[in-house]
DNA sequence: AATGAATGAGCATTCATTCAT
DNA sequence: CATGAATGAATGCTCATTCAT
C-alpha cells in the first residue's frame, strides 16, 4: 500500500522554498514568458526535470510562488498592524507597512506583477483575484469595523473603502514597480495615510 | 526618388483595426501567452500569415493594440475634462471620465494588464510604463497647475498628487478588472473624486 | 484559340532582363537562402508580384540567371579564343580570358556557386553540371583536337584533360571568390595556362 | 565553483555523431535548402525536438557537420603524406589521398558543396573559407618548403602554388561530384600528380 | 503590365512534461 | 533524490505562389 500524501520532508520543502525564490528572481529579471524550467534550474545549477519532481507541473510552482509572496507580504503587515492600538493607528499601520514591505521586496511585486499574465481563463484570474485581495480587504474591513464600533471612525461603509484603499496602494506601487524613479514612495504613503485617515475619522 | 513610407491604403488600415480588434478580444478571454497568431486568426477566418503580412511581427501588434487602447481613453478623457470651466471640476471630470471608459471597454484593460506581461526586460517595462502614465500624470499636472495659479487648489505638490491620483484610479479599476463583482466601480468613482477635489482645494 | 507562346515583347524582355540582373546581385550579396522574390523586389523598387508574373516560379528565374552568367562568360572566352591562330595560343587565350572574366564579374560567380544550393534532386544537379561544364569541356576538347589535328599538340587524351583544365581554373577561382585575399588570380592564371600549354604541346 | 564546460557523455557523442551523419546524408541527397530539421529526424527516426536537444539550433549542426567532413579528410592525408619520406613522394601521396577520400565519401562533398550555401553574410562565407582552405594549403606549403629547404624543389613560390595544386583538386573533385559519369577521377589523379611533381621538382 | 492582398505549407526553435536509470 | 535523454505540441515567422483589380 501507497500511502497517499506522504509528510514532505525536510529536504523537500528547502527544495521548494529554493525553487520558488529562484523562479521569483528569475521572473523579475526576465520576465514571465522569458522564465522557463530551464532558465530557472540554471540560475540554481540543478537540472529542470528536478522542478518538475518537485512540483506538479508549472501551474503548481507559479501558485505556490504566488502564495509566498502574498503570505510574506501579509504577515509583515500583520504584524505592523496589531503593534497600534486604535483604529487609527492600525489603518496608518497598514498603509504604511505595504509600502515597506513592497519598498524592501520590489523583486517580489515585479514578479508579481508578471504573473498575473499566468493566468489564461477568467475563472483562474478572478480565483487569483480572490487569493490576492480578499485577505487584503478583509484585514482592511476589520480595522475599518473596529473603528466604527469604537466610535472613532464614522461616515462612510467599509465594504467599499476597502477597495478604495486597497486600490490606491496597488496603484501607486505599480507605477513604482514599472519605474522606480517615476514615483516617490515614502511621500505617497504618508500622503495616502493622512488622506484616508482624515476621511474615516468622525 | 522613391518615398521612404507610402501612405497605408483604405484596406490596409481596415485590416490592421480589425486584427487589433480581435487581438485584444481574444487576449481578454484567453491571456496573453494564449493569445497566438494561429488564435487570433482562428477568430477572425483569416490565416496567420495575413497577420504577419500586416504587422512587422507580434510586437508591432502588440504595440499597436496598446496604443490603441491608450489613445482611445486618452481622447475620451480629454474631451471629457475640457468641457469643465474651473479646476475642481476638471480633475472630478478626469477621475470620473476615467472610470467610466473603463467601465464601457472592460476587456481593454484586461488585455492592457496582460500585455504588461510582453515586456521582458526592464527597458522595455520603463518604456511602456512611460507611454502609459506619462501622458496621464501629465494630463493631471496641468489640471492641478491651472487651478493653483487660479488660486483654486493649495496646499500640495502637484508632481506626486498626479501619481496618487492615478495610481488610485488604475489600482481600484485593476480589482474591478480582475473581478467585476469585487468593486461598486460608480461609488468608487464618486468617493475618489470626492476625496482629492477635497485634498487639492483651498 | 490561344496561341501557345506569344514571342516576348521589348518590355517583357527588358523587365526579365532587369529582374535577373537584380536577381544576381542581391544572392551574390545576400546568399541563396536569403534571396527571396520580395527581397529582390524591394531592391528594383517593383513588387514581388511582377517577378511573378514575368517568371514561371523560382525555377525559371534561377534556371535563366544561371543561363545568363554562363552564357556572358562564354561569349567573352569564345571571343578571346577564336582571336588566336594556333592551338597553344587558343588553349592559353581560354584559361587567361576565364581568369579575366571572373576577375570582372565576381558578384556572378559568387551567386553562381551560392546557387548550386538550389538544386535539389540528384537529376537537377545532374543537369546543371552538364549545363554548365559540358559547354566548356567540348570547347577545349576542340581546342586540343585542333592541336592534336595539326601536330602542335601530342601525347594526352583531349577529353580527361578537358576536365583538368576546366577544373583547375574553377578550383582556383573557387578560393578567389570565397576570399579575394587568398588568390593571386593574375599570377594563378599566367602559371596554369604555362603548365597546361608545356604539357600538351609536343 | 561550476565547471563552465561539463564533458559530454558518451551518450550526447554518440547521439551528435549519429545526427551529423544523417544530416550530412540528407543533404547530400536532397540539397541543403531541403533539409529540414524534421527530415533530418525522419530518416532517424527520432523528433525534430532531439536534434534541437543535442545542438544549439541549425548554425552549431551545420557547422559541426563541416568539421567533421574537413577533420576526417584532414587525418586521412595527412596519414598517406607523413607516410612518405622525400617531398615529391609527400606532394604525390597529398594528390592522390585527396583524391581518394573523395572517391570514397562521394556523399560528404556533395553535402559540402552545398553547404556552402548556407552561408550569408560575405563574413561568413570568409571564415568558412578560412576554415576549409587554410589548413590545406598551410599543408601543401609545408611540404614544398621541405623540399625546397632539402633542394628536391626549385623554381617557384609555395604560396601561389600550394593555391594552384588545391585548386586543381577541389575544380575536378567537383566536377565528380556534379556528375560521377563526367570525370575519370583516378586517371586525373595520376594525371594532376604528374604535372605538380614536375612542375615543381629541380 | 502591374499591384497588393491573401494563402498555406513549411521552417527553426522553445518548452513543459515524462521516464528510465 | 536527482539526472538527462526524449517527446510532441505549439509558436512566431518566412515565402513562393495565386488572383482580383
Amino acid at each position: 500500500m501507497i500511502p497517499p500524501k506522504e509528510k514532505p520532508t525536510f529536504i523537500e520543502e528547502a527544495r521548494r522554498k529554493q525553487i520558488i525564490d529562484a523562479a521569483l528572481q528569475t521572473i523579475a529579471e526576465q520576465g514571465y514568458t522569458q522564465t522557463s524550467f530551464a532558465e530557472i534550474a540554471k540560475g540554481l545549477g540543478i537540472t529542470k526535470g528536478l522542478i518538475a519532481y518537485h512540483f506538479d507541473g508549472k501551474h503548481d510552482l507559479i501558485t505556490s510562488a504566488i502564495h509566498t509572496i502574498l503570505n510574506r507580504q501579509g504577515a509583515y503587515i500583520k504584524e505592523q498592524v496589531e503593534a497600534q492600538e486604535d483604529a487609527g493607528n492600525k489603518l496608518q499601520a497598514y498603509i504604511q507597512a505595504s509600502f515597506e514591505y513592497i519598498a524592501q521586496n520590489r523583486a517580489h511585486f515585479v514578479a508579481l506583477v508578471d504573473l498575473w499574465g499566468s493566468f489564461t481563463s477568467p475563472e483562474e484570474k478572478i480565483a487569483f483575484s480572490q487569493t490576492a485581495y480578499d485577505p487584503c480587504r478583509a484585514h482592511l474591513q476589520k480595522i475599518f469595523r473596529i473603528g466604527l464600533e469604537q466610535g472613532e471612525f464614522a461616515g462612510f461603509e467599509p465594504q467599499g473603502m476597502s477597495a478604495l484603499v486597497q486600490g490606491s496602494i496597488d496603484g501607486v506601487m505599480l507605477q513604482w514597480v514599472f519605474d522606480p524613479q517615476a514615483v516617490d514612495l515614502p511621500q505617497a504613503s504618508r500622503e495616502l495615510s493622512q488622506m484616508f485617515v482624515r476621511r474615516v475619522k468622525k
